[in-house]
DNA sequence: TTAATTTAGGACTAATCTGTCCTATTGTAT
DNA sequence: ATACAATAGGACAGATTAGTCCTAAATTAA
């Protein structure tokens, strides 16, 4: 996989968040995603620090976006759970690229690398909403909705 | 990175050994190549598991190519270290991904996927040989050629 | 045959990632 | 005020990856 499981937790997360502005709770987030609750929570209060979730405490308290879906790029999801740098330096781990003398397979790579991140900035949250809910509802009338 | 600190060592291995059917110590290779010798060492031995390399043991042993290194691809490395599904499922990390209602991203995302295949399977351990010999010559004048 | 050298293989440790748990802190409702 | 509900935060446990170490087996050289 091109990205961590918490990545992928975030991602999930912040495309199951209701787009109204209201708060939604960590534990019925994760009921719903299908992702172990403390360990969300966990990445949700992250995203906080990374600004783009606002949280508050207590009783009507929860999660929810500081922007629109859509003003929200799987790049920054991705710089905030895996750092800015992510795709930076050799995509096959080299150590001590030089750019003066690339390898002949740099620029293939080079070329993968702008896509994913072409990719990546293009893409936002309001994208992975549409997915998000046929697969779950896929994976409801697979399993009948009850899990124990 | 996109592949495992293994993957990347295994690559720069086998771009490190002698094209000209030769064995090559470990340690040796350890050594040149800057790499954890026990590691790369079990590294070597799986991938005489998966037939891209063999060995002899004793003195003058070592390891040496099974195949020309142009005809080795970087694709074959990373199927050997990681598996030949690694880039199969969503390149999120999200479940069941229904082929039928893709989401908006899947495209660009398959592209990408397609893309690094594609890259994976045309490039060589030959192409990473210039590579590798550029950058150690690099490194080696940088430091002066003394590690102790 | 004996000794030295090197891979093979497994057990072991260290670090990171994933996931859980417990306690504070903050907020709401009564 | 009090009780309750939720996030914040850190300590902790498990799994996987990275890396080390030791012993056995094979090969060469003497
Ligand atoms: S030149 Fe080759 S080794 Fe260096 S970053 Fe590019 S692909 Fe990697
Ligand atoms: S449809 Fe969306 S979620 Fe499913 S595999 Fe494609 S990109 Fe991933």
């Amino acid at each position: 996989m091109l990205f961590t499981t918490a990545t992928g937790y975030a991602l999930r997360a912040l495309a199951g968040l209701p787009e109204d502005g209201s708060f939604c709770l960590a534990k019925d987030l994760a009921a719903r995603l299908d992702i172990p609750g403390p360990y969300l929570a966990k990445i949700l209060q992250g995203l906080v620090q990374s600004d783009l979730l606002e949280s508050v405490r207590g009783p009507k308290g929860g999660f929810r976006l500081t922007r629109p879906a859509h003003r929200i790029t799987v790049g920054e999801v991705v710089a905030a759970l895996e750092g800015p740098d992510s795709l930076d330096g050799c995509i096959m781990g080299f150590p001590t690229c030089g750019g003066d003398h690339p390898c002949p397979l740099h620029e293939a790579w080079g070329a993968v690398k702008a896509q994913v991140a072409t990719s990546m900035t293009q893409a936002t949250i309001r994208d992975l909403q549409l997915m998000d809910l046929r697969h779950l509802k896929e994976a409801k009338d697979r399993s009948g909705g009850s899990r124990p």
